[in-house]
DNA sequence: TAGTATAGCACTCAAATGTATGTTATTGTG
DNA sequence: CACAATAACATACATTTGAGTGCTATACTA
């Protein structure tokens, strides 16, 4: 039948599982098949073995859009984190049903519930890098460290500072000079959680969502 | 047989779908059925069918491990793209073939061999709130906008610049005063790409790889 | 008390999907 | 040339997996 330079048509089967592997979206052996253009079956599933056998893919036994890419498996830790739009003053858990948006984060030692994001407002941040605008990525915690960049609830209003404990005061400290620090009794300030990550969308798009 | 108050289970199905589809492991409906401990698949098959009727869920239709959360199908536009440690002099494709780790990016308007992700040395670019250590997200372009924040190759040295075209020359602005404006005829300098996205990791974890 | 909605179970079916068997060309090598 | 390896095809098979039918039991309500 036809037949391809060797090794071609590998590459192309490969490229094509690491695009849909990278994307999030594990082919089953025939819709590598049809994206190929093979008239069987087979002829996939026989490439895709041999990518197994070379170490560049590995299968999932019996498992529906079970490959995946090998070296601890890039993707898997992924999650995506809601995007609030605001934090109530009720439980957050509420707050998460309905999210603006998602944002792919690295999960590493985090649970996939135990994440979110917040848009910042205001420049108290920005001596830290942190600008009106950014995204924050927290993760929930009660209680933090000196030295953290929290999110914390005062009265109604959430806010992003670096946490100073002060005995039995709490201080949240903005890193502007322009903004004064909180202090604050420990009961009047709830720790939503910590800031473990800062982006910056510079380009017109969106968030997903 | 065995009832529980009305909703409770439901709400745990919702989460345990939620958590597998925001860590991007969308389960079968016998996963669900085993996860929550029912002996029938029907059971977990109708919660999900509720779940879709309120519009918490989307199902699709006859394809495995098909369920995804509402909202634009959040996950299908994560990409996850290669962080460089070095920029080479030769081509860019051969550096993503062996990258540091792997960013989760939402891909939005590009293509999932477009993306890269470079780490900022110095502080030409603290103005802009780039500071050293910061990842930037680059999507790949040979040109840029007045304004625009790229990734340049001047010689064999990669930088963080903003662009400014000067006439037949090309200016490449550091945003902070300690440093003074890079200006060469358009030929020395070639633009990697734009910067979409910068990043901070504040909390003590890796980058995944 | 009858009626209705919810929660769950056992079983079945059909489509989707991973896997295997066997065959035909083409290319390269000793 | 004989022989092996590669590329591809057609077909069949078995498991996985989403969906359907029918029944039982509990709670709530009019």
């Amino acid at each position: 039948m036809g037949r391809t330079p060797a090794g071609e048509t590998r590459e192309k089967v490969f490229a094509f599982m690491r695009d849909r592997l990278l994307a999030g979206q594990p082919p089953t052996v025939r819709e590598v098949q049809e994206a190929l253009g093979f008239r069987a079956v087979r002829t996939a599933q026989q490439h895709l073995e041999r990518l197994v056998e070379d170490g560049r893919l590995v299968a999932g036994r019996h498992r529906a859009r079970g490959y995946r890419l090998p070296g601890s498996t890039p993707g898997a830790r992924t999650v995506l984190a809601p995007l609030l739009g605001r934090v109530p003053a009720g439980a957050l858990d509420e707050a998460i049903e309905d999210p603006d948006g998602y944002l792919p984060v690295d999960a590493r030692g985090a649970a996939a519930g135990d994440l979110f994001a917040l848009r910042v407002r205001g420049e108290s941040m920005t001596g830290a890098g942190i600008l009106p605008g950014d995204l924050v990525i927290v993760r929930r915690q009660p209680i933090a460290a000196n030295g953290d960049v929290v999110v914390a609830r005062v009265g109604d209003e959430a806010t992003v500072k670096t946490f100073r404990p002060r005995g039995r005061r709490v201080e949240l400290r903005p890193e502007n000079p322009a903004f004064e620090p909180i202090v604050l009794d420990a009961g009047e300030v709830a720790i939503l959680g910590k800031v473990i990550e800062v982006r910056r969308i510079l380009d017109a798009r969106g968030v997903t969502g």
